[in-house]
RNA sequence: UGACCCAUAGUGUAAUGGCAACACUACUGAUUUUGAUUCAGUCAUUUAUGGUUCGAAUCCAUAUGGGUCAACCA
């Protein structure tokens, strides 16, 4: 009830304005807007962004969200990237009315590139692309009118009709609108609507060897659909002046383009050029590395798909250039995660401690799984005379308000007994090998009588039956905030720590881990099990680690 | 050297002519069987200058700064 309330009391963004303005005059009951991916790449943070704001927009008012591949590009399309695009809106929680192509509309294009033709306001060029950009200007001066501007309907609709046909390599011609080569916006000096490419499209073949330009395809496409509200970013601002004059002189219908910033988070790249370079060239593993900021790199690095569409909402969406902390996402991740994740011990580094007046052969210990979540239950968890603790949960030499292990203090192991640090066992160059401790017997967890306070608690493992596992630590992907910003080369400034191996001592209870399973490695972390792991080598992902006070207080000083 | 877009704490967003708000970060402190979580507190004369107005972050003008536009990509 109070979420609701915090919920309609928020201010509306500026689409919301726009599309409640909408509603309340009357201009439309019920809006549609599209998600309009290339499927050239994989999704990426930053689609998700775009993803929750068209469907998060008819989620708030009336109406639906389509899903769109933009595929006017057979060179560089491809099914693989329509089944993972898939994938990813359904992962992040969203479902589409209409599952569409541009390319269903291929005829229908055609058929308005020939009304085009026929009113005059299209023409066949038969320039090349060399010729094309010398008369097209710069921005700062007017371009020149192609020698084949001025042929005739029935000439173009000949040579239209041949370019479709085959009868032209691929570069000879295209068809442009014909609009003004001297406008101040560039991008209305008769662009290009059609070109010529024998090429296979991953949905309709060899039908075709013309495709129609961005340009010249998702406005109307848009139009075809009905969209209400076409979304999309700053960069396309001036191309809605194109956008507008096909719709008008097509006589279709008039879907409207809104544009926004698109999102800029530190600390990583979100150009689909540069992820495919990361991927191509093995910076990564794959599109799915944990470290890519990709839809399916989270989700293997073990973000939820709430904390992403949380972190989306919280960044907002507005029109002026922006760089979203990295930080933030990781807070909504880890609100999220501090709720469903089950807390399990792993030892990352050990050192063994003997509890020399422990005489039992071992007992069986409970642990909760998540003291946030009182339905979370408990587990079982075998202690015994020998086990590992955290090698720098140890000092020697304690410094001031250090509250972990050191001779002669006491700490709690979690879940556990309080100990006291007795003896420390040194080999012959003077290594600490191991820690001879004695524990307080009426301190066990849950039935503690012994009145004694410690301000540290230890996580543990036994030794007897601790699981070795893999545990994957990934960090940052870049070490500088915009890699695109610096001199050279973004890649010089990838960072060479983004993957560390490492092995861990975990609790058998991991064994058990399942895929969608989220942990959180008590004071380590969270993680999630990898794809990769298999049932003699359990593989872990660090998906964020912990805040972590102390570190920070010791690096300060 | 044109046109267009943008400018509010370190960051991201509010305030729609009437007390600059929320969140993250950072810093203080309290609680804690995770140095986590949780809780309490601290951090801005709204890019600049002028104008309109009883009153301006908001409207106007100019300047400054940042971004976009010259792919047969989307």
């Amino acid at each position: 009830m109070s979420e609701e309330i915090k919920k309609e009391e928020r201010s509306l963004n500026f689409l919301e304005e726009i599309i409640e303005e909408d509603l309340k005059t009357g201009k439309y009951q019920s809006i549609v807007t599209r998600f309009p991916p290339e499927p050239n790449g994989y999704l990426h943070i930053g689609h998700a962004s775009s993803i929750c704001l068209n469907f998060g927009l008819t989620q708030k008012f009336p109406g639906y969200t389509n899903l769109r591949f933009d595929d006017t590009n057979p060179v560089t399309e491809e099914t693989e990237y329509v089944e993972s695009i898939k994938e990813d809106v359904r992962w992040l929680g969203f479902e589409w009315k209409n599952e569409r192509f541009a390319s269903d509309y291929f005829d229908n294009l055609y058929a308005f590139a020939l009304k085009l033709i026929n009113n005059g306001l299209a023409y066949v060029d038969d320039s090349t692309a060399e010729e094309m950009a010398v008369l097209k200007g710069t921005p700062t001066e007017p371009g020149k009118d192609s020698i084949y501007r001025t042929r005739s309907i029935e000439e173009n609709k000949d040579l239209f009709t041949k370019m479709k046909n085959g009868e032209f390599p691929d570069g000879s011609r295209t068809l442009r609108a014909k609009i003004d080569m001297q406008h101040i916006n560039m991008l209305m000096r008769d662009p290009i609507l059609y070109r010529i490419k024998h090429a296979h499209h991953h949905r309709t073949g060899d039908k075709w060897c013309i495709y129609p330009m961005y340009d010249f395809a998702h406005g109307q496409s848009d139009s075809i659909e009905e969209v209400t509200h076409s979304i999309c970013t700053m960069e396309f601002v001036p191309h809605r002046e194109l956008y507008d004059w096909l719709i008008k002189n097509l006589e279709i219908y008039p879907s409207h383009q809104y544009e926004f910033a698109r999102r800029n988070i530190n600390y990583t790249v979100t150009s689909k050029r540069k992820l495919l370079q990361l991927v191509t060239e093995k910076h990564v593993t794959g599109w799915d590395d944990p470290r890519m900021p990709t839809i399916s790199g989270l989700r293997r690095r073990g973000y939820t798909p709430k904390s992403i569409r949380d972190f989306c909402d919280r960044i907002g969406v507005a029109k002026r250039d922006n760089m979203v902390d990295v930080g933030l996402l990781e807070f909504c991740l880890r609100e999220d995660l501090n709720k469903i994740a089950l807390r399990r011990m792993v030892v990352f580094d050990p050192i063994k401690v003997i509890i020399t007046n422990y005489e039992s052969d071992g007992e069986v210990l409970h642990s909760e799984n998540n003291s946030e979540d009182e339905k979370g239950g408990i587990r079982d968890i075998s202690f015994s005379k020998e086990i590992y603790i955290e090698s720098n949960d140890f000092m020697e030499v304690a410094p001031k308000k250090y509250f972990r292990l050191a001779p002669g203090q006491m700490v709690r192991l979690k879940s556990a007994y309080i100990i006291k640090c007795d003896e420390v066992i040194k080999d012959a160059d003077g290594n600490i090998t191991e820690l001879h401790c004695s524990y307080i017997p009426e301190s066990k967890s849950g039935s503690d009588t012994s009145e004694i306070k410690v301000k540290g608690t230890l996580h543990w493992v036994n030794a007897a039956d601790a699981v070795e596992i893999e545990v994957r630590e990934y960090d940052r992907l870049f070490q500088v905030e915009d890699p695109t910003d610096e001199e050279g080369d973004f890649k010089d400034y990838i960072n060479p720590d983004s993957l560390k191996v490492v092995k861990g001592f975990a609790e058998p209870a991991l064994k058990e881990a399942k895929l969608d399973d989220r942990f959180q490695f008590i004071r380590k972390g969270y993680y999630c099990l990898d794809k990769e792991s298999v049932d003699d080598k359990l593989v872990f992902n660090r998906t964020v680690t912990l805040k972590d006070g102390w570190m920070k207080d010791q690096k300060k000083n």
